[in-house]
DNA sequence: CTGATTTCCGAACGCTGTATGGAAATAGTA
DNA sequence: TACTATTTCCATACAGCGTTCGGAAATCAG
């Protein structure tokens, strides 16, 4: 047992060796920059021996995805929770936007390239829960009073319209305005709360 | 000098040929599945002969974004112009996201792979003014009084606004909800006409 | 018909992900 | 400790990719 343990206990090790290796790579040369032989050269393996810890290079992207959604969960759990529901909701907006300019390689890993590797392997990932935390903050809002549901438009749309705003702020930034030097930061704030308001009013 | 013509005819005809190809397999097997040797087979040449048409893989993906533009440019001119503004604005953006899900491949291929591609020849694209058809839009509603901008929040906010909405709605169906079998254009409708309407009153 | 130019391709280079079969290292057991 | 079984790892090979280069073929201009 004892062996079993020290033997989880290298395949482990291994293992996050390859997926940090992976995300040095993804940071130095984008979500095309992948590739297994260079993560193989890069924690001293064989191109075939990274195959007994990872099945496909789709897998490895799988994994490093998930790293990434823990990141941002990381970055919604420091928004205050005794913050008032609206600015609340601006400010996960705002940690949403900060995660994709901070680890913009991340970022683009996860939303152009994950969806397109498991219509292959046809498996899930854990988000860890990031929509929940979205999902609970709108709700709260709807029960205190301060967001008003109408016919047609209840918890489901107001998540999904935070959501594809903040979303589409985040990937025009990273990607069609990546080479914009102007600071986005106060514009994405005053759209953020134009949103939020437009929730409060019926 | 009709010498001369019947070569560029020829050259262009050749050109589009390719282009052609390009886009059925981009239809075919998504943005990732664009292959210089498999337009070449289709095409009836070598991979190398293709070097005299196009400079490399990128240019070809270049040509074939700008026409992706230019079927988006359609989808708007459908729009119909005696609309008023706030359904007209509603309808753009509809029409932004009924091309995502019309042709899913040629929008990802725009919005997930032109830029990272563009970062190496540093070179522009052509995007058929789309972005000027709801610049035009909104300064219309501005002058006529029907939105309301305040400090802080004028036409550039009020444009990013908006095309971040769609983008962001139009993206998240076509990747992460891209296997849900839901009708969204209902969803899609309520929310754009629940932004529209946080335009226009202060 | 001749010379210049454009068009096209065969071959090669270096890169990629992946499958296979067997060697080396490690483990459990007698 | 010695033997067997399992896990770990790699050399090799295959098929694909984008791109470059040199020269052949076709087309043009005079």
């Amino acid at each position: 047992m004892g062996e079993q343990t020290t033997r989880q206990r290298r395949q482990a090790r291994t293992r996050q060796a390859i997926l940090d290796a992976a995300r040095e790579l993804i940071v130095e040369r984008g979500p095309d920059g992948i590739s297994l032989r260079e993560i193989a050269r890069r924690v001293d393996y064989s191109p075939a021996g990274i195959y007994e810890y990872f099945g496909s290079v789709g897998e490895i992207i799988r994994a490093t995805c998930e790293e990434g959604f823990a990141l941002l969960k990381a970055e919604f759990d420091r928004v205050p929770l005794d913050l008032p529901i609206p600015e609340r909701l601006v400010e996960l907006g705002m940690a949403y936007i900060a995660f994709a300019q901070r680890f913009p390689q991340h970022f683009l890993l996860i939303f152009t390239r994950l969806s397109s590797n498991l219509q292959d392997s046809r498996a899930s990932y854990d988000d860890s829960d990031t929509y929940g935390v979205l999902q609970r903050c709108v709700q709260e809002g709807i029960a205190s009073g301060v967001f008003h549901p109408r016919p047609g438009f209840g918890l489901d749309e107001m998540c999904h319209y935070c959501w594809a705003l903040v979303h589409g702020l985040a990937m025009l930034r990273v990607t069609h305005l990546q080479h914009v030097a102007q600071h986005f930061d106060l514009m994405h704030r005053r759209i953020l709360e134009v949103q939020v308001s437009s929730l409060c009013h019926p």
